[in-house]
This record gives C-alpha cells, structure tokens and sequence, in this order.
DNA sequence: TCCAAGTGGTTAATCTTTCAACTTTCTTAG
DNA sequence: CTAAGAAAGTTGAAAGATTAACCACTTGGA
C-alpha cells in the first residue's frame, strides 16, 4: 500500500493530476463556450437553466426555494436572478394562496417563446462541444464514474 | 441513422441526458465544496490556482499574460485579482527588463508559506471529493475521454 | 391560546467579474 | 526610419454574486 507521503500528504499521481486537470479544464471552458452561444439571445446560462426549469414544470410555475435548490443557488441570488429575468420580461412572479410567504417564479409567453426557440441551439452547442465528442460507451462510463460523486457531494450540501 | 428528430433537433437521449447533467452537477457542486475546503485558509479558488502556478513555475513568477492563459481568465480579471492578491501580501508585480510593456506576478514569501501550509489540505479535498470516489480505471476512462473535449474547446478559444 | 423557533423571501452593502476605453511599448511593412 | 497596427497591461463603470441583516408568515409545542 504505497502512501506517496512526504510529510504525510498523499499527493496526486501523475495519472490522477491527468485526470483531475481535464475535469476542471473542460468544465471551465465548456461553460465559457455554452455562455459564448447563448450570447445572440440573449440569455446567460443561468437564464437558460431557470427556463429549462421552468418550462419543465407543472404550469410553468415553481415555488423560488425549489427553484433555487433545483439550480443550486443561493435564495439571495435567485431572487436577484428573478429579479432581472423579471424586468426581461422572461418570467413573473405569483403569490401563493397556500402560503402566503410563499412566491411562484412562473414563465411568461415570452419566456416560454423564448425558450421553444433557443432550446434546439443550446442542444447543438452541447452536443458539438462535449456530447458528440465522446462514444457512447464514454457516457456510459462517465454517468457510472460521476453519479456517485454528485451524489456525495450533494449529500454535504445541506452543511454542517 | 436514427435522427431523434422533431423539427430537425437532435435533442439528448436519456443516456447523454444523464451524463450531462452528471457532469454539469459536479463540476458546480465540486467547485463550490473546495471553495469551501478553502474558506479556513482566507483563499479562494482563484487564489489558490495562482499560488500553485506561480509556484510550479521557473523562479515563482510569471508574466501576467502568461499567468491569465494558464488560469482561462481575461487579462482585466487576473489584474484585478493580482491587485487584490498584492493587498494581502501573497504577490508582487515586478516590471520585465526584456519587454517594457510587460510585468511579472511574482510570489512573495508570505504567499509561498501559504502555499506550503495550503497544499496538502486542498489536495486532501481533492481526494475526498474527487479522485478517492473513482477507481483507477475510472480514472483512465474519464482522462481519455475528455481530454479531446478539453482539446476542441481550446481550439476554439482564440476567438471568432 | 400564545409565543418561540423556523421558513420563505427580500434588501442593502460589499466584493468580484465583465466590458469598453486607454496608455505604453513593440513589431513590421514600406 | 517611420508610421500603422498589434500586444501587454491597467482602469473605471456597470453588472452580477455574496453576506448578513431583516420582515412576514407558519408551525409546534406548553
């Protein structure tokens, strides 16, 4: 059982640095380039997110917690976010009769427009740049390897 | 050659679906708990990745150009943050005899301590969250994989 | 019933990122 | 040798994100 310790520390091995690089590399760039198209319309990706979310909602509408949980994002940000999309004219916001502290980000005509007409260009971007360049058994692959990180990670959001 | 096709979109099967968004939520949640992992020590990512570029680097400088290709980021942003880093004693600027517009970002001794201090913590984190879920030949695949996306993306990045 | 604690959401202040304009120095075509 | 353009970097303002404090409503006991 090598340690590759000095100090204690067991620091990374050229192959799991190879790996760990390219994870944080595409991550950034792919990001940067998703942005880079969605740019004629408009939208940032997070825009583009809340309206997939939106628009794959019961009604068009969710409560802005589970919006925020949904998106990963503060509630500060979101309502800053809502706020923004909302002077856009992409979305309203409704009360809630069951509980009136309670709020609905609901998609409007025009955010859902909006939506039905950039959605087959985010695809295309996301498959020229990251799932047409990989094999389908690379998928399979990568889903198996990155599942079970996700799920950690997010089992360690709620904080300690 | 099945086309998955309404209008002409080749929209995501459930499998690319699903390796997708794996890749989406890790990379966001990832960042966010090494963010985290770094709070303790004062830094953030950003920090961190420049300390570790400037420290892997011929004489612990680098010129900013240099520095802002390596890290993805705009030249304004990387002098924003090398001002900022100046402030907390972790970097100084030093101008380059052989090109007078040029400057180097140079590491202090109080940000080469930090570094040393730093490190191991954040390559533990690395592996809590990370390299430590995969197997080794998780690890090969997801290498394969994406370094050609990393690739194509870069290519990409000089800009239309 | 009443109130203490918890939830849902916003707001103001502050910090970071982006965008566009600008200065200085270098390079190169003529 | 010089003028035009490119490269290196900075700057200030505007947009976006984070933090902490806050208000309004609900809920779960005593």
């Amino acid at each position: 059982m090598s340690m590759d310790t000095e100090n204690g520390t067991r620091w990374l091995s050229e192959e799991e640095q190879r790996a760990w690089r390219a994870h944080l590399d595409v991550s950034r760039l792919l990001m940067h380039q998703l942005e880079r198209d969605l740019q004629p319309f408009g939208l940032t990706n997070n825009d583009y997110e809340i309206l997939v979310n939106l628009s794959e909602s019961e009604d068009h509408r969710m409560r802005m917690s589970d919006l925020a949980t949904a998106t990963l994002q503060s509630k500060s940000r979101l309502s800053h976010q809502i706020t923004r999309m909302e002077n856009a004219g992409l979305v309203r916001r409704e009360n809630c009769e069951s509980d009136r502290r309670g709020l609905y980000a609901v998609l409007t005509e025009h955010g859902w427009d909006t939506m039905r007409q950039v959605a087959p260009h985010h695809v295309a971007s996301v498959r020229e740049h990251f799932i047409d360049l990989l094999g389908e058994a690379d998928l399979k692959a990568l889903y198996a390897s990155l599942a079970p990180v996700a799920q950690h990670l997010r089992s360690l959001r709620g904080r300690a």
